[in-house]
DNA sequence: GCGCATTACTGATGCGCATTAACGAGAACT
DNA sequence: AGTTCTCGTTAATGCGCATCAGTAATGCGC
C-alpha cells in the first residue's frame, strides 16, 4: 500500500475510495443552521430536556436525517475515555475444533449479558494455535484496549495476570482462582453441589462411597472432593465412609478388579468428578459394564457436573448440572461493575442437583452378579 | 500540557476508580525522556528504519513495555490508522442457546485465520437477543470501531449493510449475497457439489429423481436447484427426470402418499436441501420408514449437506460437506484484502462429496415393499 | 431602567494517536 | 568561515465527538 507518498492530506492514508465520505456532525450543523456542539447535544438527547427550543432540535434531527448521519463510533469512545469492550481472553483456542471442548455454554452467558449491557466482545486470539502475536510475554498486555477482560482457563500466565491486576486493570477470571490475591473471579459452587449430591445417596440408603477424582489440584477437582466429604459428616457417617481415589488416567486405572474389590468392601456408591473428556465417568461405566453391574439396581453411580456431549443419548446420570450459561453472564455482572469502578461482590453460583437415573437404593443384600447387565 | 484552568475534569466522567489508567504515548514518552511523537514513531515502526538511535529506540520500547503500553483502538482508528480488530457482527445471537443454529464451525475457520494474521475479533452484540444496543437504526454503524467486519446471518438490514459498503468500508458477507451490489462475500459452491451428488446417483443408475427444497429464494437452496438440474442435464437425463418440490413445512408435506406417488412415478432418488434443521431431511427419513422402505435397497437418499447434529449416530447420509471452517477462513482472508485497499477476488469454496450410507443401485424392478425395513 | 436569574445556544478544548513541517546540531562541502 | 546537507527529534495539527465555560437574549421584580 502506499505510504506517504502524497505530501498532503494526512488522514484517510489509503484505504478509501470513497467520494462522498458520511456526514459529520459539523455538516449537519452546517445544514441546520446551528453549532455542531448544538447537534452533538441535541443528538445525545440529554436529560436537561428543556435545553433547546424544539424548533432548533427539529432542524437539527430533520437535518441529520436527512443527510443519514451516523456517529462515528471510534471518536465517539475516544471522546468517552472508554469504549465499551470487554475482552475475552483464553490461553486455548476460544473456539477449538472439538466443539466439546470449547468455552461455548459460557460464551452463550457472556454474549447475553454483554449485549444487554451494552458491551461489544473483543476476543483476543493471541493464545490461539500459532497465532501472530502468539508467544510473546505482552500477549496478555492487549487486553488492555478493552475497558475490562474475563479470563478463561487453566494456564493463565500468572506473572502477567498479577501485572495487570496489580495496575488497576478490571479483570475477572471465569473459574475459581484464590492463588493469585485480588483477582476477581466467579465460579459454582462445587462444595455444595457435591455435599448435595452424597446428601442424596445417602437419603437412598448409601454407607459407602468411593470419589474418583484427577490427580492434579485444581480448585475445581479440590472443591468437589470437600463437597463429598462434607456430605459423609453431614449424613453422620464416619471417616471411612469414603474413599477417594485419585486417578491420572482412569480408563486403566478403573479396572473391573479395583470395582469387585470396592464392591467386597461394602461400597455402594460411586461417584466420579467432571472431567473435560469425561475419562473418569467413561471408566467407570466401562467397569461397571464389564462387571456385569446393574445400574442403579446393584450400585449407584453419580456424576459432579455433567456428562460429555457424546454420551447424551446414554442414561442420564445423576448428578448435577453446572450452570455455565449463567456463570458466564455472572462473570460480566462482576467485570461490569468493576470497570464501573464499583467493586461488587459475585457470589458463587449454584449448581442444581440432577435426578438423573443412575442412582437408586443400594441392593439389600450384595450379590456377585451372574449376567451381563444393561444400565 | 496544564491548561490555564484545571478544576473541570471533563474526561474519565466518572467510571474510574482507577488509580492507574492505562498508560498513554505521552506517558511512556516521559519515562523514556523523549516526545510523544517519538514514542508514536518508533512504536510504529516505519520502515525508515535508520530515522532513530538505536539508544532511543531501545530507550522507548523498554518504557512501553514497562509500562504495558497498548495503543487505543479508538484512537487509532480516530488517526485514521488500522487497529487490527476485525469485527464479527451475526444478526442472530453469534452464541445461540442451541448449539445447533449456531455459527461455531465457522467462528472456528475465523479466530483461526484472524489468529494467523494477527487480528482480533470484536463480536459486536448488537443483534443478539434483546440486547441493549439492539433496535436502534444505527446499530449496525458501530462495526465502523474495527477495521472490517464479517456479517453472517441470513436477515442482514441491507440498507445499513448498503451504506457500510457504499461508504467503503471494508465488508465481507458469509454466504452468497449478490443482491447487495459492491458488497463482498465468500460461500459455498453449492451448485457444483448439488451437481456432483446428482451425478453420482445418476452413475449408480438412478433415472429419476425428487429434490425437496425450502419454499424461500435464499441463494442457498437456488444453488442447490440449480446443481441438482445440471447434474440431471450432465446426465444427459431429460427434463422431466427431475421434480423440485418446493415445502415451507416438510414435516406434514412429505407424506407417506406423496412418496408413494413418486415412487409410482418411477422415481428411485430423492435428495433433500440442508436447513437450519434438517427439517426436509427428518421428514424424508420419516416417510421412507413409515413407507417400509429400506434405504438404500428400496431408494437411495442424498442430502445436499450436513446433518443435523442430533442425527450423528444414524447412517451417514450421501451427499456432501460444506466445509464451513475453511469457508471462515477465507471470508477473514478476504477480509483483510479489502482492509489492506487490494480488492482481491475470493473463488467459492469447495464442498466435498460425502459417500455415506444412504445411496446404491435403484432396484431394478420396483416392488411394493411389505414388511418395516430400517434403514 | 437597572440588577439578576433563566433560557438557548456557541466557542473552545481535549480525548489518544498519526502525521508532517520544522528545528537544532553536527558533518561535509565550497 | 560560511553554506548546504543530513540526521535525529520535536512542536503542531487534526481526526469526530462530548463536554463545559461562556455569552447573548430574554424575562422579571422593583
Amino acid at each position: 500500500m502506499q505510504e506517504s507518498k502524497k505530501p498532503s492530506r494526512r488522514g484517510r492514508p489509503a484505504a478509501q475510495g470513497a467520494r462522498t465520505s458520511r456526514p459529520r456532525q459539523a455538516e449537519v450543523a452546517r445544514a441546520a443552521g446551528v453549532s455542531q456542539a448544538t447537534v452533538s447535544l441535541i443528538l445525545a438527547d440529554k436529560k436537561d430536556g428543556a435545553a433547546f427550543s424544539d424548533e432548533t432540535r427539529r432542524k437539527v434531527l430533520d437535518a441529520a436525517r436527512e443527510l443519514g448521519y451516523v456517529p462515528d463510533p471510534a471518536a465517539r469512545r475516544l471522546a468517552a475515555a472508554r469504549n465499551n469492550l470487554l475482552g475475552v481472553f483464553s490461553f486455548t483456542a476460544t473456539f477449538p475444533t472439538e466443539m466439546q471442548h470449547s468455552y461455548y455454554p459460557f460464551l452463550v452467558g457472556v454474549e447475553q449479558e454483554a449485549a444487554a449491557r451494552g458491551y461489544d466482545l473483543v476476543l483476543f486470539t493471541g493464545s490461539s494455535s500459532g497465532g501472530a502475536g502468539a508467544a510473546g510475554p505482552d500477549a496478555l498486555g492487549r487486553v488492555r484496549l478493552a475497558d475490562g477482560c474475563l479470563f478463561l482457563g487453566r494456564h493463565i500466565p500468572t506473572q502477567e495476570l498479577r501485572r495487570l491486576v496489580a495496575d488497576g486493570f478490571p479483570a475477572v477470571h471465569l473459574g475459581r482462582r484464590d492463588e493469585l490475591e485480588g483477582l476477581a473471579w466467579v465460579g459454582a459452587d462445587y462444595v455444595s453441589a457435591g455435599r448435595e449430591v452424597v446428601g442424596k445417596l445417602a437419603d437412598l440408603g448409601h454407607r459407602r462411597f468411593v470419589l474418583i477424582r484427577e490427580d492434579d489440584d485444581a480448585p475445581a477437582s479440590t472443591d468437589r472432593e470437600q463437597g463429598f466429604l462434607e456430605g459423609l459428616t453431614a449424613a453422620g457417617l464416619d471417616h471411612d465412609a469414603g474413599t477417594v481415589h485419585r486417578s491420572a488416567d482412569p480408563r486403566r486405572d478403573i479396572t473391573p478388579e479395583r470395582l469387585r474389590g470396592w464392591l467386597a468392601e461394602g461400597v455402594t456408591a460411586f461417584v466420579a468428578e467432571e472431567t473435560d473428556t469425561g475419562a473418569a465417568w467413561r471408566a467407570l461405566r466401562a467397569a461397571c459394564r464389564t462387571t456385569g453391574l446393574q445400574v442403579p439396581r446393584d450400585a449407584s453411580l453419580a456424576l459432579l457436573g455433567s456428562p460429555p456431549a457424546d454420551l447424551s443419548h446414554e442414561a442420564v446420570p445423576t448428578g448435577f448440572d453446572i450452570p455455565r450459561t449463567q456463570l458466564g453472564a455472572a462473570a460480566v455482572r462482576l467485570l461490569a461493575s468493576l470497570v464501573a469502578g464499583e467493586d461488587a461482590e459475585e457470589p458463587l453460583v449454584t449448581c442444581t442437583f440432577r435426578p438423573g437415573e443412575t442412582a437408586g437404593p443400594p441392593p439389600s443384600v450384595r450379590q456377585q452378579p451372574q449376567a451381563q447387565g444393561d444400565m
